[in-house]
DNA sequence: GTCTATAGAATGATAGAC
DNA sequence: GTCTATCATTCTATAGAC
């Protein structure tokens, strides 16, 4: 398996910084040091490839946010407070996204460039298996029992749109503010993220 | 320029369905009844090619959003409530793109595509052209004299975040909900945003 | 099973005739 | 301005060596 996994890390690496499109297979393995028909050999094609680099990190993420939850949970005796919550859901990608170990932060990138740039299959993954976001809807419905099941995903899925564009757009927002925001610190990063989510699950339903 | 406007009408046909790198020059050419060498000839490179696309379309919907601030303020008479900016910035793309007018609605999905896929050109024109963003930063700052001009800046942002999320992963959350969310009607997928990013507006800065 | 060498089909781009 | 022919490069598939 070491062709395998060389494959796997140079694909990696390669696509956490150049668009999928610029990144050919002779790239991959010439960076891979492997025989340029190794790639269908191991894994059928350029895009099976990359939609199985994201089944991989994908898992390792939710694995994350996960033990994350879990420890706010027995933290707080049960039922952690809302900001407990969403921090699990946020500090993971943005934390190995801002990491300055080169391999954390390659998966984050590259683990954002897949959801974004999305082949068909891994824009069908991503859509379908939401499975991971269901124990904290759950969470969320605890914190905030006002809330009903629907209005709790929405503003989930909201969260998570606040906390992507702020990884994916982050030149726009150096460049809108005059570079008033410092992306240094990735707990400061989390925090803008949840100060501004976190009021959101607190109004009343849409009507 | 027949031909070029059968060109731009074509691909953007094309680009609002199918993902960037699966449309061929031939593909657009054919769609056009114009010669496959036309593309190159008229702009240059198929990067090109969108990225002028992107400047007329980015162009229409900022005059769109705009017409409806200078309205909001006129009605006003001067600062509008926090709620109405917002609507300007967010109802025309979410009009658009949930629009029964196929052709209105192929343009928001044409520019939705180019800031999401990017090639580096438009990739780096959507970061550094925020200039019509400078009327809504001005316009909420008004709104919210309390807020300083970076927290009105990351506020917006991830407003713009928000938006981006509600229509591009619009499938993912009909999945997490079961189907809670009904996006048929534009003006309710708009009250759901500005429900939940207007509290952002109201809490302190971060620390 | 694993890997290599190589050929096939398709693409973006271009040169030159009209 | 348009069109044909063609080039270099790409992904993919496969035959066959180890």
């Amino acid at each position: 398996m070491a062709t395998k996994d060389a494959i796997l890390n140079a694909a990696e690496r390669l696509f956490a910084n150049e668009r999928f499109a610029a990144v050919s297979l002779r790239d991959i393995t010439r960076e891979a040091s492997v025989n340029l028909a190794a790639v269908n050999y191991h894994f059928g094609s350029k895009e099976l490839l990359v939609l199985e680099l994201f089944k991989l990190r994908s898992i390792e993420l939710n694995r994350e946010r996960a033990q994350l939850l879990k420890a706010a949970e027995a933290a707080a005796g049960g039922t952690p407070p809302l900001r407990d919550v969403l921090f699990a859901l946020v500090a993971p990608p943005v934390r190995d996204w801002l990491s300055s170990d080169p391999a954390v932060s390659i998966k984050a990138r590259f683990l954002v460039r897949a959801m974004i740039e999305s082949t068909p299959e891994v824009r069908r993954l991503h859509e379908t298996e939401v499975g991971h976001l269901q124990q904290f809807v759950t969470a969320l419905a605890r914190s905030m029992p006002e809330l009903s099941h629907a209005d709790i995903c929405l503003r989930l899925h909201f969260t998570l749109g606040v906390m992507h564009y702020a990884m994916n757009e982050r030149k726009r927002l150096e460049m809108l503010s005059k570079g008033a925001w410092d992306y240094s610190n990735p707990e400061d990063v989390i925090a803008w993220i949840i100060d501004f989510t976190a009021p959101g699950f607190s109004t009343s339903p849409a009507s």
